[in-house]
DNA sequence: AAGGATTTGTTCGTATGTATC
DNA sequence: GGATACATACGAACAAATCCT
């Protein structure tokens, strides 16, 4: 009581502010930069209590005895490390982690991988259009540039949270109305059943990263800075053509890639 | 070039500038976001000449009509991508783009794999310490929970860039000592054979993508916002002992994944 | 070698838009 | 409909790194 008396009497001052939390200034070390690496330790102490909710930008710019905009920039940096999930109106949350393993390797069926997982897993045809194979897509199928090819787009959801996105060529040639027995089935190893194609195999996977894009962002309904994984892929048939190229952008947070037998947990 | 010239005449209104540019206020698209969309087009199309410098943001912002954080937050944006580089008192750089190729399978060995790729390519002990397990390395390593194992740490370079950190795990009963033998050879298959382990294979490898913490960054050299490859491994010698548990934070801009066979390019 | 000019980085203050409760 | 809270944008000032004369 006294204590908020003295406070009640005159503002604290900034300088007294900063050293109750350890925040210096001119010290090398951007002020936000401090500001997340503590809020990121405070995390782990409770920080955002039960809900997960953080205090508000104000109070934490009280705490530290910055500007509302300092703490602003800590916390984007925490929603792009993912370690945070601000919604507007709202408040800011700790976001809880965990993925789903999807497994790669020379058998892939991307649904039988997930099947044990989750409870409702669909891959939907967004889009799809006969036009000529670009470089990259020409030489991965084994055709001249130029070559008619079949372009689909299709998304992947489980439990109705989108998981991947994938652009694939088919050989149009060979695969003509591919797309309608896709869209019948369900299942691309239904629609290739169709075309006599009884089995096939991954032959490779590229793996890479980067920041989602706005048609990353849109369509698996990810936040600005969110990564993806993004897999290039080959599949050949029983005879090792090529019969399939895909790429497909996969919500970071929320699957990770499986190469090989079942893998131990996160370090 | 022509709408310099138009400039040099008359100041022009803000609302002028952005109809020139195709920005536009209201959109439901933040204005930093159009700009940044605008750069990263412009740079396949030039902006950023020959040395791949960009206009100072004083001038981008005027291009734009806009304040110049704005500029500087659409900047932000597309070094978070990868796209930029700024440097302070020097300007902003186009940052060009390309990728080793890591292999990953059963008889992965990293070395081997970037071999033709790079010219100096090395791993370095940072660090070592032999500890109790903790429950996930016991799990992976098939030990009791508190069971003794060396911990490595350890960086690879390719060229003199960092590539990635990796944080091992060996059986100490069965491996003490490995660390000196790494550091002569500089290889964990000729540690290994120290050992009488002439062989050994790549069980399981997961793959995951964040984005860098503070550690990362500094052994990395990375720049805040950039992304990491975590693939977490586990190698077992001839008779299926699990020999090695690891967690390896790649540099995503650096490198990619490649699983199975030669890879085709990037859609 | 010194110092000013240039360019990016950080901070504060303010205003307004927009989504949620 | 009003209050609250996040999102975007602008202006000003200064710091820090680099460049140039």
């Amino acid at each position: 009581m006294i204590f908020l008396a003295f406070l009640h009497d005159r503002r604290m001052t900034r300088a007294e502010a900063l050293n109750q939390t350890g925040i210096e200034r001119r010290s090398g070390v951007a002020l936000w930069r401090q500001i997340a690496d503590q809020i990121r330790q405070g995390i782990a102490a409770g920080l955002g209590g039960n809900d997960g909710r953080l205090p508000t930008e104000m109070a934490l710019a009280e705490r530290f005895g910055v500007n509302r905009h300092t703490v602003r920039t800590a916390i984007q940096a925490l929603v792009q490390e993912g370690v945070l999930r601000a919604e507007q109106g709202r408040g800011t949350f700790v976001q809880p982690q965990r993925r789903l393993a999807y497994p790669i390797g020379p058998r892939t069926r991307f649904s039988e991988g997930l099947a044990d997982q989750v409870n409702a897993h669909r891959s939907r045809l967004l889009e799809h259009s006969y036009e000529e194979a670009s470089a990259d897509a020409a030489a991965a199928l084994e055709l001249e540039p130029g070559a008619p090819v079949l372009r689909l787009e299709t998304l992947s959801e489980a439990d109705g949270r989108p998981i991947s996105r994938a652009r694939s060529y088919f050989d149009a040639s060979r695969f003509s109305g591919f797309e309608g027995h896709f869209l019948r089935t369900g299942s691309i190893t239904a629609a290739y059943r169709a075309f006599g194609v009884e089995d096939y195999l991954r032959r490779s996977t590229t793996i890479s990263a980067r920041h989602a894009d706005s048609s990353d962002l849109e369509h698996l309904k990810l936040s600005p800075g969110a990564i993806v994984l993004v897999a290039v892929g080959l599949n050949v048939d029983r005879e090792g053509r090529p019969i399939q190229f895909s790429q497909t952008r996969i919500a970071a947070d929320r699957v990770e890639l499986q190469v090989g037998g079942s893998a131990p947990a996160n370090v």
